[in-house]
DNA sequence: CATGAATGAGCTTTCATTCAT
DNA sequence: AATGAATGAAAGCTCATTCAT
């Protein structure tokens, strides 16, 4: 939807701060009074966008992931598509990140936007069953993924690491080392 | 100083976006115009603020830090007392994410936060140089530390992992796979 | 317009200094920030009301100007007409005297402001020529019809000076005596 | 005196708007609380200034005032010398133009600013009993001395108008043939 | 007398939101 | 549904003035 993509693109220019309706309806090429149409107030626009956002990395990550493989390939699989996604729009992880500490955020949003990667819960506990990786408790697992998600596709956007057949072993050999049993 | 403590607890408490002069200098005990006594606009409090943080993080990690053990305990140390520092201030790691993705940053305070941390760098050159933690791009070996470190922080935070001898031990662990040769 | 009017009405009330942006909204009946929808600042809008008031003026002293009369005729046209036209509304030439020596005048508005009065200047050099007028520099005549203009409309606003056929046959012999060859 | 000085090129550079009573204490060299030493205000020092420069300028234009000379001779003296004046500090008459417009003003302040000057009305009254100088009220001969000396300053000030004996006698033969009789 | 840090009322400006069209 | 002018509360910031030293 054009607003969301205008949102997005606003954020990258000029942060949460400077996001505001009437530019995002410029950006948008609609009228300010348009926005409220759509969304009941900045606070819903924000909070749908995030959900939207969530939903549609987690599609994207799980949608073509085939479960039928070693534990090892599967986390490959993964990981490396989720960073595939996340620099395919940096837009995206640069306005979930501020979401996260924005004052929009309220429990039930995040606990929604957890929802749709349930799988990858499965997942990890079931790693954790066939010992194929440390039987310690999620948290710790979700946290190197996430940590090294975030981490890594920061450094490639700041061209610190390329992305490249070789750069991705290398990632998911961090990521193994540290999670794997 | 009482202003710095002052813009921390506003920002736990209501993020970036609320963090308004009004609320700092009523939260600090003093008038809005002494603010602009000390700070010439919001922008040099916000930054002076970051600079202070960095400061002060390094000197407590770097402080006390032993140089003469063997790798693997150094980086122990290194990792053990970042994150005990971060869990003795949430206030600063919500702080310092934040600053990271506002209006305020700019190139040369990016920078000039990173100094004091450079023997951390030298640390992680050495340590690559004896073959004792991979040899790739210190760029990956430095995206694990703040990874992991930011992550496993927050999900303290959120009570997900407890802050003891064997939590400290799974961590590190965790951190030792992913960057050991 | 209604913004224009309220300035003009303020700055003859409390002067330049007292004209703060909230009592010209309030004045004009609108709120605050209505004004930002016309004016970028409160700088545009002073440079906007110069310039509207220039235009004015020239039209309302030039417009039904007959040219095809003796010099001296056009002369005292065009003197008492500027006159009538600052006692119309003294309050226009309390706005100007003061922005002319305000933070907000710049050379190019100054420069836009003078030229719907070039027929003026037309016509003085004109009149040199033939020998009318002296033939001095144009500054000095220009300064003989604008110090004469301002000073007698200043007496007339502090009722030193009174508004009829006689006074005008008075402030004009003055005026012609100084420039006529 | 330094404030008075500090004060007047404060004015010069930034306008009565820009002349804060803390720029005025930096300029003049002391801190600010001391400017309330020497004045109960920011007003009383503006009409102290005030005050104090039309008496320097009373006191310079008739001190060596020659009153046993011919009238011709006696305005000439008069009035060149209210230009040389005025050329000698403009930031003088730049004052003054504003303050005459500022909030600062009030009747008893002008009327104790025009005693100094109460002799010139004198040399007027008596050229008119004489006959030399039109016998109309002396508002208008009043009128006439300062507009041209304004507009006259202003076009110096601007460099349209040189300063010497072929242009002084120019000036003083347009003011001449404005008010002889 | 002299200081200058501290004050807080009041200024300019922004922006989420409304509502008549 | 769509518009965008109008709103006014609230933001960042200034500055005349005070007062403990």
């Amino acid at each position: 939807m054009a607003i969301y993509t205008a949102t997005l693109h606003l954020n990258e220019d000029l942060g949460f701060t400077g996001m505001t309706m009437a530019k995002i309806a410029k950006e948008a090429g609609i009228a300010t009074g348009t926005l409220y149409v759509y969304f009941k107030n900045k606070h819903e626009l924000i909070n749908s966008l995030y959900l939207y956002l969530k939903k549609q990395k987690a599609k994207n990550i799980l949608y073509e992931l085939n479960l039928n493989q070693p534990y090892k390939a599967l986390f490959k699989s993964l990981f490396i598509s989720s960073i595939a996604n996340a620099i395919a729009d940096f837009r995206e992880s640069a306005f979930l990140e501020q979401y996260y500490r924005s004052p929009f955020i309220n429990e039930s949003v995040k606990i929604e936007g957890m929802q749709p990667f349930t799988p990858i819960f499965q997942i990890i506990e079931e790693a954790k069953k066939d010992l194929v990786i440390k039987d310690v408790d999620t948290a710790y697992i979700f946290s190197c993924l996430n940590g090294l998600l975030n981490e890594f596709t920061k450094s490639m956007k700041e061209n610190q690491i390329s992305w490249n057949e070789s750069s991705q072993q290398i990632m998911f050999d961090m990521l193994w080392g540290s999670i794997k049993n």
